[in-house]
DNA sequence: TTGAAATTGATAAACTGTCTCAAAATTATA
DNA sequence: TATAATTTTGAGACAGTTTATCAATTTCAA
């Protein structure tokens, strides 16, 4: 039977190629781990995989998930006071909503305002390399 | 001879009032000191503060700093990796544009922006309570 | 002026993330 | 497949930032 995340298991390849780097029993692990999620903390998957892992130290993950971002697969996201990691693999860029009240993530884009960011920008002598934009609220369910 | 920032004062004053909160001399001379400047590390202050007072305490420090942002007066913000106390009692809600190279930021509004923010959240059903904009890149002076 | 309540300073502790290094795993080569 | 060079791992030490603790001090209402 076949392999799920057939393509990102290829980008990450390619890029171990490129970098001299290995391809390791973890690396593979938490790639698929990390694939089932949309935006996960550091220690939450350290959570997650010590039942696949007990092993598995918290350094690993820390270097397999910022590896991941050298690959263009994840983005770190620093939301409130917490670093997540954002699964970037299968999407473009995009912004988030998030509720203070459950903790729900929904991800959005909007062109008009990625314009007007980039014309800010431009009034201002500025090249924008990247940026954030975080919407704080409440949801639908929680307003209630 | 009138002080300066009498309506900051006023602000906090009224705040400490009505929290049963005290008035000290350290809370004084760190209001001044954070009036005087637009965005600032609880690090960098308590440096500038040893010479005027070499035995004020750093969490003195952060505790003030917090209890500004209680009152309206600061926001604290992270940029990048570092957080910084922003002065935003003068001034209205605001967004950064911050510069990679010599870290200079630059302050901007747009409320059209702000507007399409409204429409995204709610079209995601979202009530905002606050966010935050930020455009990293380079300035004129550090893109030669 | 007094005394209850809040604040302070010094430092311990918490927290998040990175570094170190010996042991283990991977991969190229023979 | 065996060998050996190179990379990776796991455990814990370490570093940077912010908060908690607590006895001593200060504030302020009565
Ligand atoms: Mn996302
Ligand atoms: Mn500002
Ligand atoms: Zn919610
Ligand atoms: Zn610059």
């Amino acid at each position: 039977m076949p392999h799920k995340h057939v393509k990102e298991m290829e980008a990450l390849k390619e890029h171990l190629g490129k970098h001299q780097l290995k391809l390791t029993r973890q690396r593979e692990l938490i790639l698929n781990a990390f694939l089932r999620q949309e935006h996960i903390t550091a220690e939450a998957m350290y959570h997650q995989l010590a039942k696949a892992d007990p092993h598995l130290g918290l350094a690993t993950i820390y270097r397999t998930l910022n590896l991941f971002c050298d690959a263009g697969l994840a983005q770190a996201r620093h939301f409130g006071s917490q670093t997540k990691y954002d699964n970037v693999s299968h999407k473009g860029h995009h912004d988030h909503l998030i509720c203070t009240g459950c903790e729900k993530i929904v991800e959005f884009e909007n062109e008009e305002i990625e314009r007007l960011q980039e014309e800010v920008a431009a009034r201002n002598g500025f090249t924008i390399k990247n940026h954030r934009l975080e919407l704080y609220g409440l949801c639908s369910s929680c307003r209630h």
